[in-house]
DNA sequence: CCGCATCCGTGAGGATACTG
DNA sequence: CAGTATCCTCACGGATGCGG
């Protein structure tokens, strides 16, 4: 998605937009346990993406103002990531899909829900 | 999506999933609103959706368990959709969505939400 | 009334390689 | 460390027409 001229059918349309993408979920996520995040740690927590998608990724964030992105003159090239107030406002939709999604996935077979490591969320903490 | 060896991130994106589509986040929601829809409602209700695309809308749902459908074996044909229980304990997420694009359209620029009736989720009510 | 079969355009996500 | 440039693939949404 993004920026202009974009319509929707309804606001949850529109909601549902700015968060469904391969990787924005987890990036909001994380952002929402520790204030900044480097590129290249977000990179580590979502191995195996690439950079060019995780640049696309956040760009879209950014543009979709969920995220700021901060960068610091330096060399190496150091760019910080943190969520803006939208962004921290969408943080109690994806927790209640989180519990939904939790307990939707023990009572329905057929699905595979792999997660890379089930402590994700909490690694975050770390790094 | 659906059904069988998906594999996703986290439970946030098994949940964003099976809610993402052009048409399901509507559909979800008149069915809601009103115990049962007709085929031909839903239809009319979401002009212009084409018969193909409501139909396979419909099917991902039901193989996601969201929703019910029963056919009347009568001439026409009859068929009525209705919301599982896994389908109604989303409706809240749905309704988070719809409050947060809200106010989220309302302080960003660049985004032309269209509507096409602002009171659909109304008319839902008659019909 | 409801759904299937066929064909098609588009864009998101990804693999790979290069630059400051 | 962070980002850009190409190229590619595949699934979603859609248009149209037929069938029970």
């Amino acid at each position: 998605m993004s920026l202009p001229k974009k319509t929707f059918l309804c606001e949850k349309e529109l909601t549902i937009s700015v968060i469904s993408g391969k990787w924005k979920p987890m990036i909001l996520w994380y952002l929402g346990q520790q204030e900044t995040r480097r590129f290249c740690e977000l990179k580590k927590m979502l191995l195996p993406v690439t950079q060019k998608i995780l640049t696309n990724q956040l760009r879209e964030l950014e543009e979709d103002l969920l995220i700021h992105r901060e960068v610091y003159p330096v060399y190496p090239a150091k760019v910080e990531y943190s969520l803006t107030e939208h962004g921290k406002s969408i943080i109690p939709i994806l927790e209640m899909m989180k519990k939904w999604g939790d307990n939707y996935k023990q009572s329905v077979v057929g699905y595979e829900v792999e997660i890379k490591d089930p402590n994700w969320e909490q690694i975050a903490e770390q790094s």
